[in-house]
DNA sequence: ACATTGTTTACGCCGTTGTC
DNA sequence: GACAACGGCGTAAACAATGT
């Protein structure tokens, strides 16, 4: 995934109300310090713990959307270490769907027919990836976006949430119905060697992701390349049970 | 039109208080 | 005693910006 024009660098004064965020940066004539910011669009309405310190350098997206009351996306931001976090929660969709194009995660073997947020089941709800296996078989994919790092270790996710543990409960019904159903987390911290169920930020979905995992759905991490002018699928990472 | 999700605002209900 | 007014509490709706 190419950004359609090259990032830039900001500075994170604060992140508020889900959506947005100020920034500054120094060489910005009306914005160059952080009591006269820059308002721009944070894409991300979870928790974002560890991505949005104050004074963390930032990069933004040009919308060059007259419409939109804030013309700039914020995308990537760079921990105090140095490492490179995308925030923006729409990424991790794309960017798993391009390593299913390119058969990055060898256990799933080569998809045709996908289709990207496909209804499905009695609740309707919305499965980020169907495609069809060398099998004949359909297959179901959830994208969960991992950015909470402690060390090399990576965690999903990164406050309680109940949604998470309902997409789980949706794919193993959907195992149950024959079907294969998968979660991928779409690694989007470059700190991170290794992924797992995070029990310490919500306990319960570490206990609903292994009794999936009984049930037979099926977990893969990916690895992507973090630049301010794209983001790559690169390859597989060990998920933990 | 719907989704994202935590915060804020609005509102309904209940029990207490004050007044006639 | 009857009823309005009010505070507290819990729930529901609205809100923030954008993309699909």
């Amino acid at each position: 995934m190419l950004f359609d024009n090259p990032l830039h660098e900001a500075f994170l004064v604060r992140r508020y109300k889900r959506f947005l965020a100020d920034v500054y940066h120094p060489d910005w004539a009306d914005h160059n310090c952080p009591e006269n910011p820059l308002t721009v669009h944070c894409p991300n309405t979870g928790a974002m713990t560890g991505c949005a310190e104050p004074d963390m350098r930032v990069w933004l997206s040009d919308s060059n959307n007259p419409k939109r009351k804030y013309r700039y996306t914020w995308e990537l931001a760079q921990t105090s270490t140095g490492e490179m976090i995308c925030i923006n929660t729409q990424r991790a969709n794309q960017v798993v769907g391009e390593a299913l194009q390119q058969t990055l995660l060898p256990g799933l073997g080569s998809l045709s027919e996908l289709i990207a947020e496909q209804r499905y089941g009695y609740d309707n709800r919305r499965i980020d990836w169907q495609g069809i296996t060398t099998a004949q078989q359909k297959i179901f994919i959830e994208v969960k976006s991992v950015t909470l790092a402690e060390g090399a270790q990576g965690y999903f996710p990164d406050t309680v949430s109940q949604r998470a543990s309902e997409h789980l409960r949706s794919l193993i019904t959907m195992c149950h119905e024959g079907h294969r159903a998968v979660v991928v987390y779409c690694v989007l911290h470059t700190g991170v060697q290794q992924v797992s169920a995070a029990e310490h930020c919500d306990p319960k979905y570490a206990m609903v992701a292994a009794e999936a995992a009984q049930q037979g759905v099926e977990f893969y991490a990916l690895r992507c390349r973090i630049t301010n002018e794209g983001i790559y699928p690169v390859g597989e990472l060990l998920v933990q049970k």
